[in-house]
DNA sequence: CAGCGTAACGGCACTCAGTGTCACTAGCAA
DNA sequence: TTGCTAGTGACACTGAGTGCCGTTACGCTG
C-alpha cells in the first residue's frame, strides 16, 4: 500500500479510427444525458468525462470546448452538403439545389430523434446553446451563400451577392422552421411535407428572375410603381432566357 | 508606511443613471481601444476596467460577459425596433414596416462609425465575437420575425409563422449585407442607395400576394408551368385588392 | 447643513473552462 | 524482443465569471 499510485488499466480507444469515432459518440452521448440531467451549467467536463471513462484532458482532445459536444456531427453535415453542391446538376435551379442540400440537415436530425429531442430542449432553455446553435446554423448559411453567389453570377446577376445572402438566409430559416415545428411535435409531423411546402414558398420566391425554359409563354407581372430600368431588366431577362 | 491600505479615491461614478451610462460607454471605448491594439484573447478584464479607473467586479456590474462590451448598445437599438412596431401604420405593408425598423440598425452603425469599422475588424477576426454577433442579429431577427407573424396572421394567412421566419431572415440578411458592404467600403458608399435596393429585392420576393394598391394597372407575370391554382390564387389576390 | 440609509464599489476567494507540458504506456512495426 | 509512435492521464496555470462582505461615496430627508 505504499509505492505504486495504482494508475487505472488505460484501454486506448482513439488508438483507431473507428475506436476514435466511438469514443466521441460515447463522450456526446453522456455529455447528453448529464445535461439533460441536471443542467448545462450544473454539469462539469470532469463529470462527462468521467461518464465516458476518460480523463478530463482527453475530451478537450475531442471537442474544443464544452458546448460543442451538443452539436458534435456538425462538421459531417457540412461536409456532405459540400459534397452535394459538388455533384449537383448545373441545369437545376440554384435555389432549388440548395433547398436540397439543407434538406440533408433535416435527414441527419430525423435519423436521430431521441438526441434530437434532447437538443432541442436544451437550446431553448439555456441561452449560451442557443446562440451556439444560432451560429453552427449561420455556418452552414454561409455555405449556401457561397454556393448561390457563385451561380447567381454564372446568370449574370448583377446583385448576385446580396441575392444569395438573402436567398440562403430564407432558406436556413425555412429549413429551422420546419425542423422547430417537428422537434415540438415530437417528430410526429410528416417532415418531407413540411419541408417542401417551405422550400416551395421559398424556391418561388426566389426564383431567378422568374426565367422559364425556352418555348414556352412568358407573362411578366408586376405593379404601376415598378421602375422602368426594373421593369426592361425583368423582360430582357425573360426573354433572353435563364 | 505601516497600517493603513491606502485605498484609492474612489469616484463613484454609477450613482446617477447619467453617470453609469458614461461609465458604460468608457469601459466599452476602453475595451475597443484595448482589443484592437493587443487582441481580444490577449486582452483581460483586469485591463479593462484599470483602463477604465474601475476595479474589475465593477466590468462585470457592467456588462455579463467580456463579449458584450463590444455590443453595448444592442439592447437600446431592440428596444428603438420594438418601439417603432408599436407606433407603425397598420395599412403600411408588413414587410416594408419592419425593414424600416431594422434600418434603424444601419442608422445606429452610421452615427459612430469609428467603432462600427473597429467591431467589424474584430468580428471578421475573432470566431467567437463572430459568433457573438450572430447571435446578437438572431435577437433581433426573433423581434422582427414576432412582429410579421402577427401581421401576416392579421391579413389571414395560414402559413404566417412559416411567411414571418423567412422574411425576417431574408430582412435580417439584406440588412446584414447592406452592412457590411459600407464597412468594407470604410463607410464611404451611399448606405441609403444600398438599402433601398436591398429591402426592395426583399419586399418584391414578400409582398402579400403581390397585392397592389386600388386603381392601378396589375399585369400578373408568371411561367406557363405556374400550377393552375397557384394562378387563380395570385389573380384573385390582386384583383381584390391587399 | 447634518445625519441617515442606500447602493456602488473594491477586494477576496472560489469554481470551472480551456491550455501547455510531460511522463507513461498501449499498440504497432521491424 | 525491441523500439517507436501516439493516445492518455496527471498536474499546473491562466482567465472568465460569481458570491460575499466591508467600506464609503453620494443622494436624500429633515
Amino acid at each position: 500500500m505504499t509505492d505504486s499510485p495504482r494508475r487505472a488499466p488505460v484501454t486506448r480507444a482513439g488508438a483507431t479510427p473507428a475506436g476514435r469515432r466511438r469514443l466521441r459518440r460515447a463522450l456526446a452521448a453522456a455529455a447528453v444525458d448529464l445535461f439533460v440531467a441536471k443542467g448545462y451549467e450544473a454539469t462539469t467536463v470532469d463529470e462527462i468525462a468521467a461518464a465516458a471513462g476518460v480523463g478530463r484532458r482527453t475530451f478537450f482532445r475531442y471537442f474544443d470546448s464544452k458546448d460543442e459536444v451538443l452539436f458534435a456531427n456538425h462538421d459531417e453535415i457540412v461536409a456532405e452538403m459540400e459534397e452535394a453542391f459538388a455533384e449537383a446538376d448545373p441545369e437545376r435551379d440554384p435555389v432549388e439545389t440548395a433547398c436540397a442540400a439543407v434538406g440533408l440537415v433535416l435527414d441527419s436530425y430525423a435519423a436521430e430523434l431521441d438526441v434530437s429531442l434532447k437538443r432541442f430542449t436544451l437550446t431553448r432553455t439555456v441561452p449560451s446553446l442557443r446562440d451556439k446553435e444560432v451560429a453552427t446554423v449561420d455556418r452552414y448559411q454561409r455555405v449556401l451563400a457561397r454556393y448561390l453567389r457563385a451561380r447567381f453570377a454564372d446568370q449574370g446577376d448583377e446583385t448576385a451577392s446580396l441575392r444569395a445572402d438573402v436567398a440562403a438566409a430564407a432558406i436556413a430559416a425555412a429549413n429551422n422552421h420546419v425542423l422547430r415545428r417537428w422537434l415540438r411535435s415530437g417528430g410526429q409531423d410528416d417532415i418531407g411535407a413540411s419541408a417542401a411546402e417551405a422550400f416551395a414558398l421559398v424556391i418561388d420566391a426566389f426564383r431567378a428572375e422568374r426565367a422559364v425554359a425556352e418555348e414556352t409563354t412568358v407573362v411578366a407581372v408586376m405593379t404601376t410603381a415598378t421602375p422602368l430600368h426594373s421593369v426592361i431588366a425583368k423582360v430582357n431577362a425573360a426573354l433572353n432566357g435563364k
